[in-house]
DNA sequence: GATGAATGAGCATTCATTCAT
DNA sequence: TATGAATGAATGCTCATTCAT
């Protein structure tokens, strides 16, 4: 059975999802969708500041879990490579957007700041943790002689963002590939062009 | 001498800049910054949605102005992409992280959906004449053989938000390179590999 | 015409004279009985603590103003005296039991600090204005030869109580006097033995 | 050891000592204080209003049996007065304003009416206990020959709140007697003024 | 008896919007 | 045209009370 904690961050994660962060995201709408009194709420969240705060980081856990878990240390560079991105399009579609919107590392000023600064270093983290992710990736690459070293951080960032617009223009774009597939492999060739 | 809607935009860009797109931006506050009467804001916006909404249009227009004004026929290929990446960094500096929260295509559900069309429209008429441009300066390139035809409007995205995104980083991160124009010609040359 | 802001703090005297303090005493509950917007309370006071605190401070410069201007200086001390005692009569009937409570200074914690200290002030102010004026009525009976010299603080202090108890006592216990001025003369002879 | 509605007791009188009435009164701090839970609060009372009202209760019957067990049939007049005065001022410091916040017979509305009935009723019972004491002490001064006969009610009221009043001043304002013992002589002398 | 998780009625406060001047 | 006093719907949050364990 699910805790009561659970069924409010789902029922924030579902209001989000189809309505915004901010259009109807009141405590009592909550309550109500998460089928919890309203006092309840603030049993387990000291604020709406924090329950907000705390769901944004309960969707980036989760998220950048199922990315970093992925790894599959027995597959070769592309099919590591393309397995992540196949991956990144996956959690796209079940947080759509939002990634991008917490990315921005302001929220339009959303959050108060001692909220904000946790939200922020949360955010720095799994960060850290995606470019050596995606760093150990390309070390498969470099020891199989497809691409060359590595040594600029900015371009494992910029590797990072092209898979994450990639995903945002396959699925928001008009595009002719017929399959996840055909598209995957373009994004690989483009992100190999830039590693060579 | 500026006109009152002037004035009352000025006033929400000010506040966006300094407090975000939601901390304390109420009628209240934007006709008081922008010495007007509070029903004065009535007087050229229906309602709060609209004022929020015509000043981001405003903001897009502004920047793309910008954007695309720059285009200098008589430079060759790499002066006009290189100062293009300039003009994006002034304007970056000027109206920090708001693209990309405009480019969320989202805004967090802040807008109501007829508004939000207006915005989205203008978002996507933006975008296409961005993506002209950036072709336009691509076919120097190409006339000047420096890269090859570009077929794919995937890959004028992607360079589109490479920009952005490297705009970010040198603002955001920790960087090695001493001025602007050493950043720059690396964000060249990353573009250059992806058009060869 | 009566401004908003009398209208509000009538409604909210009505209210502690009829409910008392707690009971009921909500924004809402004043803003109705007061035939104003709920906002509009909130146009002149800052906060429910505030609104208490600043009709408190009306009830307490009404009646001390009342009491302080009753001195008549061509009366001869013992008429001055009943006279004053009349009035603080007259005044209890008006606002029953409210000096006590607000006399307590503490108000239960009533009020938060900052506010706190805004009518301890008051109240000492008053307190201070109140001694004096009754030291002054009590010259008069020095000068008219019928009581000694006062020197202590604690004396004058003593009969201010002294009054006020009295009146209580008359309004509230059983009392053989059957007319307020047979009850005052008593008082008078009362106090007149302290003095002497 | 103590019983669960003793510490439940002592939790509100000491937080009443501290916070006042009012400021942060609530079942869960209560609960939180006196080590039991929420719950059990409500085996010992059947509502807060109660809880408050049976507190009260208990500290009127507490400091009152205090007074009027002082009673020291083999002490004369002057001793046995001016040791009365002595512990009302002990008991005044232990629960400072409270009487007198008490003895308002209002309490500002605190409290529902069939409560409240009882509350008064305890008060006037109180009261009457009291003034016979206060009577008994006279009477010894009567028989030592040294005040006159006394059959106004009146009288008797006026000493008892001139005694709360004294101490409420020795503690509050500025004074220049040394000690309780040089305090309380002035006492018994202005009171002796008003009962010869 | 004892507990504390769960509840929702109730309240202070905010702020977009209106409208008389 | 310009204003800002007035408004009340909307909402975050509290806390007395209940009840299953």
């Amino acid at each position: 059975m699910k805790s009561k904690k659970e069924l409010i961050f789902e029922a924030v994660i579902n209001h989000i999802k189809t309505k915004g962060l901010l259009r109807g995201l009141t405590i009592s709408e909550i309550a109500r969708k998460a089928d919890v009194g309203k006092g309840t709420v603030y049993e387990y969240f000291t604020s709406k500041d924090e329950l907000i705060a705390e769901t944004l980081i309960y969707i980036l856990d989760e998220s950048s879990r199922i990315i970093l878990e992925n790894e599959n240390t027995k597959l070769e560079f592309r099919k590591t490579l393309c397995s992540h991105i196949q991956v990144v399009m996956d959690i796209s579609q079940e947080y759509t957007n939002l990634d991008m919107l917490i990315m921005t590392e302001d929220l339009g000023g959303l959050l108060q700041s001692n909220i904000k600064q946790k939200m922020m270093d949360k955010i720095i983290g799994i960060k850290n943790k995606y470019h050596s992710f995606l760093n150990s990736i390309f070390h498969k690459g470099i020891n199989e002689g497809i691409i060359r070293q590595i040594e600029d951080p900015y371009i494992t960032f910029i590797i990072g963002n092209l898979i994450m617009s990639s995903v945002t223009y396959y699925f928001h774009e008009e595009h002719n590939e017929k399959s996840d597939i055909e598209f995957i492999n373009k994004v690989y060739n483009l992100i190999i062009k830039l590693l060579q």
